[in-house]
DNA sequence: CTTCCGATTGAA
DNA sequence: TCAATCGGAAGG
């Protein structure tokens, strides 16, 4: 019997931050729409965010906003930042601490509805983009990534094999220091190198 | 209540 | 280098 479900489980999830941000890179996100429509991104870029980083939104505590990233392994952490894009990230480690992978980056499979001012050489690359391309908002904050659900995650495939590399995080005014972004070496739609 | 500012982006 | 744009969080 072959193999049927490549997705990914919460228990595959259930680890260190730093072990998890790396093993998505290659894995894919699997967007699925209401009347059908498929989207799929492979993770070409990530980053690690755990309670006692500096740089996570978790750092000062549980509050309405992070609350999702303080959940069990296997839901999904949307936000606004600069009040025009969103990002998006896994949830993962055990219940009740707070951590969660950032997707930064996808190269998409197909078309998307919403392509970036027609430029679809970039689309996807950067974590606000990212969500653009796949429209993922507000209402897929804190949700379940299963199947059947309008997003989930998929595992690389047997044969994937591919270079990860490692260096600090962007965009940050605190734990700016700490290598916890990792990217595929060659990627054509990583956010930046 | 007021103020501050961000895990971004692209234009100047 | 800088503005867009806005909700959450912090401070008074």
């Amino acid at each position: 019997m072959p193999q049927t479900s490549l997705s990914i489980s919460p228990t595959w999830l259930e680890r260190s931050v730093l072990e998890v941000a790396p093993d998505l890179i290659g894995c894919t996100i699997v967007r699925q729409f209401e009347d059908g429509r498929q989207l799929r991104g492979l993770i070409v870029e990530t980053e690690a965010y755990q309670e006692d980083d500096p740089g996570c939104h978790g750092y000062r505590g549980k509050t309405t906003r992070n609350a999702a990233i303080f959940g069990p392994a296997g839901l999904s952490y949307v936000y606004l930042i600069y009040g025009m894009y969103h990002c998006f990230n896994v949830v993962t480690d055990r219940d009740g601490f707070g951590s969660a992978v950032l997707v930064r980056a996808v190269e998409l499979d197909g078309e998307p509805r919403r392509s970036y001012k027609g430029k679809l050489a970039k689309v996807g690359a950067g974590p606000g983009k990212l969500c653009q391309a796949m429209e993922i908002d507000m209402q897929h904050n804190h949700q379940w990534l299963q199947p059947g659900a309008a997003i989930w995650l998929e595992a690389r495939s047997l044969d994937w094999q591919g270079e990860l590399v490692r260096s600090t995080r962007i965009g940050l005014s605190q734990g700016q220091d700490l290598p916890w972004r990792w990217y595929l070496r060659g990627a054509k739609g990583v956010s930046r190198l």
